[in-house]
DNA sequence: CAAAGATACGGAGGCACCCTCCGCTTCACA
DNA sequence: TGTGAAGCGGAGGGTGCCTCCGTATCTTTG
């Protein structure tokens, strides 16, 4: 829901916002993006005015904490990928669904620097960002489980919160050589374990055996 | 190996430590365990040595970084949590003794609060620490996985480090209501899927389902 | 035991960042 | 174009990090 100038609402006349706010609102978005995707969610608000071109007092009228500014840069990014759901809902075998989102957010990861740090304050604080995204995602992968549990394909026992905690819990380790593979492959032998097996299936299936036998010791 | 009074170095002398500086060594790790404990890796060092009733110098002088003195605090946990192997290697089922230890890290993780940090160190930083622990519990890790791999009973394409991951991952998330059980509940999706299933076993395998239908929506 | 070094102590001080507050500027509206 | 509401910037007070060095304390030697 967007304002334009000229809708006017007919109830108490409201002054249009000053365009210097509106300019200055959206500068420190743009930097703050920038500046978290680069240093976490730990970096420098003076140094995300600054890139602003704008007073640190300016940063701190339109986002009171760090949470806030945050939570404005991150808010988007959840959405986006709790409406993955949606192409995938259509998809005939509902465990390849739900492994195919769960890779989805891990390339998500992979790409946004910010957003693992962004879904780990899911688990962390109860900023208003971890409830929007607790919800989203939470029926995100609620729906996706629930097609599976009904199709009788997958054990009932997990909830989407252990499931998603568990996805943000790999995320998070996102900062060493290799991560990235190595969460697919985790994820991989989840669903497999979430999976229930038929007789006919009862074969280890693995995506793609990274190598025949991994790397030990280093 | 501890430096035992009397116990002379029949090469060049050395002098006798000071006992004020043995001391205030010991005191800064004491302080330190319980502030880290509380307050996480985060916590201010200069409540440790107040608490510790030394002065600020004083603890950079035995720990010159802040990783230095979370190191000394946690390596002896560490090396604790990965001897708890050898209680489990003579275990008839390898997967289970797998098992039974990654529940056992958990539990330690729950008890020791520090514990979590000092663990995500591992893929994170490059610490002494890290480097330690990683070894450290890769060998512990790959030991048992080896074993049950050796028994026929799981996939070899997952390596020490993978899970080592994994179990981090989920532990990090460690201070919502409720994670333990689901860490634990997640732990055994897991192994059920690192399991190479037979036709005699093909029936879901589940320790303790939490709830039969767990909470969905909150 | 006393003197002499060697060693360790403490905390002041410089730096970076956090966040608040308020005098000054700029804008929307009339 | 005048005017007050809205917004701006950055000084300033607070906290924590870490370094540096004058002073105090300990070990050793005579």
């Amino acid at each position: 829901m967007i304002y334009i100038a000229g809708m006017d609402d007919h109830a108490d006349q409201i002054r249009k916002p000053r365009a210097d706010a509106v300019r200055n609102r959206e500068r420190v978005l743009e930097a703050a993006k920038t500046v978290f995707n680069a240093g976490g969610p730990e970096a420098s608000l003076e140094a995300v005015a600054k890139r602003a071109g704008v007073g640190i007092g300016t940063l701190y009228r339109h986002f009171p904490t760090r949470e806030d500014l945050f939570e404005a840069v991150y808010r988007r990014e959840v959405e986006q990928l709790s409406e993955l759901v949606e192409h995938l809902r259509s998809a005939k075998d509902p465990v390849d669904a739900l492994r195919r989102w769960l890779r989805s957010a891990v390339e998500f990861v992979a790409t946004k620097k910010g957003m693992s740090a962004a879904l780990a304050l899911t688990f962390q604080s109860s900023s208003e960002l971890a409830a929007f995204s607790t919800d989203r995602l939470t029926k995100a992968i609620g729906s996706l489980l629930d097609r599976a549990v009904a199709a009788g394909q997958m054990r009932a026992d997990i909830s989407p919160e252990d499931l998603l905690r568990a996805l943000i819990g790999m995320c998070y380790m996102h900062d060493q050589p290799g991560w990235q593979s190595s969460v697919l492959r985790m994820l991989d032998v989840f669903v497999d374990g979430l999976r229930i097996q038929t007789a006919a299936k009862a074969k280890v299936r693995s995506a793609k055996p990274a190598k025949p036998s991994a790397k030990r010791n280093r």
